[in-house]
DNA sequence: TTGACAAAGATTGTGAACAATTGTCACTTG
DNA sequence: CAAGTGACAATTGTTCACAATCTTTGTCAA
């Protein structure tokens, strides 16, 4: 439709890359975790398509799973739509984050005896390099991962699941209420959260992070909402 | 294939039943979640295909979904099989839960009061009727339930679908590593922790929850494991 | 008798054509 | 001029046929 002749956007045209679902629903994924991808944003099927250079099936199975964990929304004869929480699933999203994730932290203050956390220490640094160059997607796609990475410290794949869904979701809210310039998560919260995790204090943890969680959600006014901006298949196809 | 001349071994033969992939989720998930379908079982298209009375793309569909919430897993080119777990992923489901629900529990047992618990009432006298007429399937049903209904109840969408996949996986972990007669859960410890919540004794509900989870895990032996059994046309079938 | 190898059968994966639904725009009509 | 109506275009849903892969069966030789 449209001037839209080329794929090329696209990091490789579509033969060389992998191009099975699970990458579609990868690329997704992260676009909306960086924020690029809008709330309400159509994703039409050709689009998807032509953007990775695929059948509609493998579109379509993408589709269908990326609706599974709720980051789309499927309408029946309508076509997907980039989910759009509303206020009270945001706030059932911090609640739930407030229910599970101070255990986990506790859980990791104690046990951190044999429990690898460089993962962690490493993307403290990432963080911070980030933060220093000033890149926006990046950041906050790491403010985010900071907390899956928190839940895959623990080696269970569950708990894994669980957190990925949550600060997924988290993304999109504080993407649609979100004040402005407050990317996400404040500052070096996370780096304290952490150091009181590996001098095992316990306390702390806990207490900071459910302080980190207010900031998050009380940097949030029920107001705002931002529309579709960029091009969709320059979002999708850039890495 | 060979004599299966009949979908009638379903209860209504295909036209007049729901036939999207939404009822054969449901009815999957519900034969695995009594023990009907033991891990490991086979699904082949064709065979519900026939079974459901629906074409294959709902049945490729429903797979997926059922894939992607680990009910099952899908094999390239080989078939979905119901999902078998194996002792380490046991242990991360119980931690998960050991995780989630002491707090879960608390949370309702604080809060109560704006809380409808209608539901787990109705639902105690459900699991003492089945109990009295021993039937089998649907106590072990009902007693998964109860943990699922209990995160219905804080009306959370997040901590309910959390739970929903904890407590399934537990129904396929029961099946596979408990001990014959212990079906799932003892007795009465459910209709306790409920009038706990109810008196807002937290501190007891909290206790006898991990105490209850404790049991069933208690009632395990990593060494059973049972085959498929009965003719899967007629467990998916029935009710 | 047992092992490997090959062919046949069955099952899943894929792509394309067809059908159904929805949204849009021009046109008529009060 | 506004509102309603009808046809057209675009998008999604479905079915069908075919290709790729795996499993089984049968055969032959050691």
């Amino acid at each position: 439709m449209s001037s839209n002749p080329q794929q090329n956007s696209i990091g490789k045209p579509g033969p060389n890359q992998r191009s099975d679902e699970k990458f579609i629903v990868e690329r997704i994924y992260k676009a909306v975790m960086e924020q690029r991808l809008a709330p309400n944003t159509k994703l039409s099927e050709a689009l998807l398509c032509e953007t990775f250079g695929v059948g509609r099936m493998r579109v379509r199975r993408a589709l269908l799973l990326l609706s599974s964990q709720g980051l789309i929304e499927l309408q029946s004869n309508r076509g997907a739509y980039v989910a759009c929480p509303d206020k009270s699933e945001a706030h059932d999203v911090f609640a739930a984050r407030m229910l599970i994730e101070p255990p986990l932290v506790r859980q990791l203050a104690q046990s951190s005896v044999n429990i690898d956390l460089t993962v962690l220490i490493d993307h403290i640094a990432l963080e911070d390099a980030a933060r220093e160059k000033n890149e926006r997607t990046e950041i906050i796609r790491l403010s985010g991962e900071f907390h899956t990475k928190l839940a895959q410290a623990t080696g269970n794949k569950f708990i894994f699941r669980m957190m990925r869904e949550l600060v997924t979701r988290t993304s999109l809210i504080v993407g649609l209420f979100g004040s402005s310039q407050n990317a996400s998560c404040p500052d070096d919260e996370h780096s304290k959260i952490l150091q009181a995790i590996q001098t095992k204090n316990t306390e702390l943890a806990e207490q900071l992070l459910i302080s980190h969680l207010n900031h998050i959600q009380g940097g949030l006014d029920m107001e705002t909402h931002k529309g579709p901006q960029d091009d969709l298949a320059t979002i999708l196809g850039s890495d």
